[in-house]
DNA sequence: ATATGGCCCTGGTTGC
DNA sequence: TGCAACCAGGGCCATA
């Protein structure tokens, strides 16, 4: 991965689905570095020419921080790349729940995209499948970029029961949930993201997300429609949080 | 093909 | 107060 890194200019970097994605310039035919093993060039060249993407996941609670090299590394720093500005790229995570990948310049996730599928298309993701729509929403070969949070809270906005098997929704309730969805992820995008435990941007920075929750984290507090307790119970192996009269 | 559940991993919280 | 047990969760993998 570092041969595959070095040297590259970073052109652009963007998201797919929970990915971040850098878009990296082919190397500039930069020289070998002196006392650069020649016998190692030959299979390193089908990495090194054409595009390349470096692909980050955060997993739980993965950072990339973009820091000045005389300040100490924080525990759990994995990877440091080093910035022509003189700045550190850093890859922090205490969990290890993140990954780090190197891509051909074609990487796409295998779902499809919550803020710009169809609406038709949204509604079909979903026929004939007997599993929760929780675990729906989740399955990121289905829809790529929703996580726990943004599946209650998109849940809660279109008042379905989380537990409610995806395919028997109707196609009213369907549409409602994709133009819930859409809405939460969009406030959440506004707001910087839901900084609950570890997630900050590359300044270090919280998301304040997490102030407009209706219910996630809100276990046993009043629904802020209807003032009846919010439940949480686990499906597909999660905390899952809904207002028992509100979702239906 | 589809669905489910265990597992990884550490820091924060809870309970005694 | 101090310590141990527990819990959180995204994605991969084995299993049904």
């Amino acid at each position: 991965m570092a041969a595959a890194l070095a040297n590259r200019r970073i052109r652009l970097v963007h998201r797919v689905g929970k990915h971040i994605v850098f878009d990296l310039e082919e190397s500039a035919a930069s020289p070998a570095a002196p006392g650069t093993k020649r016998s190692a060039g030959k299979r390193r060249a089908a990495v090194l020419s054409g595009s390349v993407q470096w692909i980050v996941h955060l997993g739980m609670s993965g950072r990339l921080l973009v820091a000045d090299p005389r300040l100490p590394q924080p525990p759990h720093t994995h990877a440091v790349l080093h910035l022509a500005s003189g700045r550190e790229l850093r890859f922090v995570d205490p969990r290890r729940f993140g990954r780090l990948a190197i891509a051909a310049g074609d990487f796409e996730g295998p779902g499809s995209e919550p803020l710009t599928i169809a609406p038709e298309d949204f509604i079909g993701l979903f026929r004939g499948r007997e599993l929760s729509i929780k675990a729906a929403l989740l399955n990121q070969s289905l829809l790529h970029g929703v996580g726990n949070i943004y599946a209650d809270e998109s849940l809660f906005r279109a008042r379905i029961r989380p537990a409610h098997r995806a395919g028997r929704l109707t196609r009213e309730q369907l549409r409602r949930l994709h133009r819930a969805l859409r809405a939460v992820l969009q406030a959440a995008i506004r707001a910087g993201g839901s900084s609950v435990s570890d997630y900050v941007d590359a300044d270090g920075s919280k998301g304040f997300f997490q102030t407009q929750h209706r219910v996630y984290g809100r276990k046993g507090k009043p629904c802020r429609v209807c003032g009846a307790p919010i439940r949480r119970i686990v499906l597909a192996g999660r905390g899952t949080h809904f207002c028992p009269r509100c979702q239906k």
